[in-house]
Parts: structure tokens; C-alpha cells; sequence
DNA sequence: AGCATTGGATACCTTCACTATCTATGTTAG
DNA sequence: CTAACATAGATAGTGAAGGTATCCAATGCT
């Protein structure tokens, strides 16, 4: 496949592919001669990836490339791969600020029970949204927390469950990247339309047309 | 207040709020001269409440204003508040296109019973995750993603239950606005950590030191 | 009186994600 | 065989987004 073929399939245009092979989003094609390179499926895929992580998520050409290196570094482990994919997702520059959300989040993850990496991205996350929306007055203890992260965890284990039977380390690795990453738009998407159904049923005043 | 106290009392710079005062984000303060105007508390709020959507959630300033000229333009029926605060977060130009995906989404919006109207763009927005995965080769059908809104489901009363209470529409209008858009990335972050616990449960093989 | 501060306007800057153009080389149809 | 077209790689340009800097005249503070 030579690289016009390759935006034919994709829908992506030559000068983006070439842009992309630039920032070191897509490996280079075989060389076959000075001016020309062959390029195969694995390339078509990774160019859907490539669309689906900056397009549907909105993820920048820098972090989907980190993310992209960390799923063809991966050495076997399922747990490691997923906390790589994970961890590439937040630039961790400054080493987590000792703040009291982050103390709060600490001390949900220990009644919860959750094995969790200290330096988890994900705590850092959490904490910033909650010293967002504390300091717009509505601070959200652990009790109102909880029941949420109980949700959480029957969500992680729906998508843990469809990652069994997945035996390559590479497919599963980008299965877990896909469900991670690509997941989190339709879950919030599903969390909106539940919203809405649920304000309609309690408030079933007026309609609108 | 002037807008030097604004400034200090918020953290962000005088010429970045003279920026968010020229895109309409936030109200002129009170003139009392020619070149002088009076900011007060409500401008701090909003002041934070600008900062939280763009810098926490991600939003584009032109989206922030949308939403929250949504909120302002409140009519008292929190149904349709929520509606408007959901609505703005996208915007449909396009009139919903007829792909397989968007039967999929009504077909499960049917089988759920839920109430969720014709145009929300949540039902696009899923439709388009549903169609970036499968061509990716992981096609979510509707037994698959059942559980999911289950659990979307008993979201959402959590986040109703939160509603409740507050009399004043315009108090009950912003924290809805809150819960729904800024709680997002706190129920993510809650989701991977989820994750990570559930990946370390079932492959206890090799722990990272 | 005199100097810093303010509001308002305008111009400028940086980053991001592409897009266009150029050149030297290849391929291919007639 | 050659003219027309495609390609790889390099370099430069574009347009939107989100600020930032500068200037100015009017004002307030001391």
C-alpha cells in the first residue's frame, strides 16, 4: 500500500499522514526505493487509532504519542500495560502537591480498600476536580464519595471482564487502551442521558414540545 | 472590589479577566467613572466557576460562554436547566446523521425505558464513540453496554439526590451544572482507579516495586 | 501636584494541528 | 523512450484559540 492508498482507506489526507509520520504518530513504511515506501494494515490501524484517540477523545497529538509508546513498550503484564496506558495520560511534571484533597482522596482509596499506585495519576485527578468544586462551595465529603466509587468499581469490573480470553499481550493491551480511553465519552454520554431521565421522571412538571 | 483585587483575590491576571470581560464570559462590573468600575463577590464566583470549566473540565471559552449563558437565561424548571446545561456542551450543526450506531443508541434508549429526548447530543456523542470502536474492530452491542447504563443509571440518582433540597433555581441550576460537567473527570479518575485495583485482583503476578 | 492605577482599545505572541509548496526521484501509460 | 503523474522528505505558511503587552486618557491617593 503506498501512502495515497493508505488516505484513501483512511480518510486521512496525504499532507496528515506525512504530518503525522513527522511527530512520530506512525512508524515509517518499508522503503523501497529513494521516493517511495510501502505501507501495510498495521498502519491502516494505527491511523484509526491515531483518529479515534485525538478525535472522539480529544486527546493532543503529543499525548496520543505517549500513549501510543507506552502500548509498544509493553513487556506482558495486563496490570502494568494498563497503568502505562493509564499514566501516559496526565503529564505528571510536579510530583503530586500535598494538598488536603489529596489527603481526602488517600484516605477514600484506604476505606475503599483499592490497591492503587501512590503516584497514580488518577488521585492527582480527582483531587484537583475536588479543590475545583470545593472552592466553588460545594465540597464533597467521602460519605457522598463513596457510593460513587462503589459504581466505579462494578464499572472497572464490567471492563476487566472484557478483557478475558484475550490472550495476545498486544491485542489485550490495546483492547484495555480502547476501554479505557474510548469508553470514557460513551460512559459519560449514557451518565447524561440517565440524568435526563432521571430529571424527567422526578420533576414531570411541563414538558418541552 | 476593582478588578487589581479581582485579580488577587482569584489568580488570574488583570489582563487575562479584561480578555474574559471583552469575550463576554463575565459581566462588566459597575462603572462608577469613567475609568473606574466595582467588581464584587458574584464576579469572583464566576471568575472561579470560568476557571474550573476551561482549566478542569477542558472547555473552550466560547463553549464556557455558552453554558453559562445557558444558566442565566434560567427559567426555573430544573428539567429544562439541565437540559440547556447538557445541550450546550456540544454543538449540533449537523442535524444528527442516520447512522447504524444511532439506531443502536435508540434501540437501547428503548430497551432501557428511559425518557431522553430525540436530540440530545449525548445520543450522538455515543453513537459516534460506538462507531469509532467497532471500526477499530471492538463492536459494543447492546448486551454489552446494558450494564453499563445499569450503572449510568444508578449514577444519576446520586447526582439528583445532590439536587435535592436547594429551593432557589438559580442555586439548584448551578450545581446541577456542576455535578454534571465537573464531577466528570472525578468519575473518570474514580473509574481508573477502579481499574488499576481490579487489574492488580485477578493478575497478582508481578507487582511494579 | 504628581505618580501609580484603572478601563478600554488595539496589537501582538505562542501553541496547536494541519496544509501547501518545493525538489528530487520514481513509476507508468502510450 | 519519454512525458505525465505520484511520491518522500523538507520547509514554510495558515487559521483558530487563548491569552499577553502596550498604549492612552481619566482618575484616585497622598
Amino acid at each position: 500500500m503506498r501512502i495515497s492508498e493508505l488516505s484513501r482507506h483512511s480518510g486521512v489526507s496525504v499532507t496528515t499522514i506525512k504530518y503525522y509520520l513527522r511527530e512520530g504518530l506512525l512508524q515509517p513504511g518499508r522503503q523501497t526505493a529513494a521516493t517511495q515506501a510501502e505501507y501495510d494494515d498495521q498502519h491502516l490501524r494505527r491511523l484509526r487509532l491515531i483518529r479515534a484517540l485525538t478525535g472522539v477523545r480529544g486527546l493532543s497529538v503529543s499525548t496520543t504519542r505517549d500513549v501510543l509508546d507506552a502500548l509498544a513498550e509493553h513487556t506482558g503484564d495486563t496490570h502494568r500495560l494498563l497503568g502505562l496506558a493509564l499514566g501516559s495520560l496526565r503529564v505528571d511534571d510536579e510530583p503530586a502537591e500535598e494538598t488536603p484533597e489529596a489527603a481526602e482522596v488517600a484516605a477514600l482509596v484506604e476505606e475503599l480498600g483499592w490497591d492503587v499506585h501512590e503516584s497514580a495519576p488518577a488521585r492527582a485527578a480527582l483531587a484537583e476536580t475536588l479543590s475545583s468544586l470545593r472552592s466553588l462551595g460545594v465540597p464533597l465529603d467521602r460519605r457522598t464519595l463513596l457510593p460513587y466509587a462503589r459504581l466505579a468499581e462494578r464499572t472497572a469490573t464490567l471492563d476487566l471482564d472484557q478483557l478475558d480470553g484475550l490472550t495476545d499481550p498486544l491485542e489485550a493491551a490495546e483492547r484495555a487502551l480502547l476501554l479505557t480511553v474510548l469508553l470514557e465519552p460513551a460512559l459519560m454520554a449514557l451518565r447524561r442521558m440517565a440524568q435526563e431521565n432521571e430529571s424527567a421522571r422526578r420533576h414531570p412538571s411541563q414538558d418541552l414540545p
